[in-house]
DNA sequence: CCATTAATTTCAT
DNA sequence: ATGAAATTAATGG
C-alpha cells in the first residue's frame, strides 16, 4: 500500500528516522500506527522456540506495514526491524481511520492491497507446506516479482541475501544455495555474479 | 588495507 | 540429503 505522503502529513503523520537494526515495533506491542517507508528497508520477523528466525516479509521504499493490525486490538505477532537506516512515516491509527473515511477511494485501494496480501500469504503457506525446496523458492520469487512492473523472465533482480531467502522460506542457507543452482541449470532462474534474476 | 558480512565448499551425520 | 563448521569472496569504511 502506498498513500500520498502529503496527505499523510495533513492528517498528522510524523516522520521518524531509524538507524539500522532498530525495532520499529516489537512482538507483543499493541498496534497504534499506520507505517509507511519513505526510504529504507525493514523486515518483519519472529523467533521460534529454538531461537531460529523466521522472516515474514522484507519491505522497502513506498511500502506500508502493520496496516492490518490497526483495525483490531491485537498485539503484534512479530517484530519490525530496520535492515538499513530508514525514514518512516507513521500515522496514529484513529487519524488513519479518519483519513480513510474522508477518502473512500483510498479505503478501496487498501482493500485491494489486503486482497493481494492474503492471496500471496496463502500461496506462501501452501509452498511452505511443500517438502520440495524448489516449490518454496518459486513461491517466494513469484511473490516478490508480483510487485514488479516488468513481467519478462529474468528481468527481475532479487535483492535478498541467501540467508534472508532461507529465513523467508524456512530452509537452510546451504539448501537455498544448492536449490538455486539446480534451478539455474533448469533455466527457471539466472545467476550472474551471485545475483539472482527471475 | 582491515573488518565485517555474505557466498560457497567441506565434511560429518 | 542436510546442516554445522570452515573457507573463500565481496563489501564497506
Amino acid at each position: 500500500m502506498k498513500i500520498d505522503e502529503d496527505l499523510l502529513f495533513k492528517f498528522g503523520a510524523e516522520k521518524k528516522n531509524y538507524k539500522v537494526k532498530e525495532h520499529i515495533f516489537s512482538e507483543g506491542d499493541i498496534a497504534q500506527y499506520y507505517f509507511q517507508i519513505i526510504k529504507g528497508v525493514i523486515k518483519l520477523n519472529h523467533y521460534n522456540d529454538n531461537g531460529r528466525e523466521f522472516i515474514h516479509n522484507i519491505l522497502s521504499d513506498k511500502q506500508s506495514f502493520g496496516d492490518a493490525f490497526v483495525f483490531s486490538e491485537k498485539h503484534y505477532p512479530m517484530n519490525a526491524i530496520t535492515l538499513e537506516n530508514s525514514e518512516i512515516i507513521r500515522l496514529p491509527k484513529n487519524r488513519f481511520i479518519d483519513l480513510l473515511k474522508e477518502n473512500p477511494e483510498i479505503s478501496l485501494e487498501l482493500n485491494a492491497c489486503f486482497s493481494h496480501q492474503i492471496y500471496y500469504k496463502l500461496k506462501m503457506m501452501q509452498n511452505l507446506a511443500s517438502q520440495n525446496p524448489t516449490d518454496r523458492l518459486i513461491g517466494l520469487l513469484d511473490y516478490y516479482k508480483s510487485f514488479q512492473e516488468d513481467c519478462n523472465s529474468f528481468s527481475f533482480q532479487v535483492h535478498l541475501t541467501r540467508q534472508q531467502i532461507a529465513d523467508l522460506t524456512g530452509l537452510r542457507v546451504e539448501t537455498v544455495i544448492r536449490t538455486l543452482k539446480k534451478m539455474e541449470k533448469e533455466e527457471s532462474i539466472k545467476i550472474r555474479n551471485s545475483k539472482i534474476f527471475y
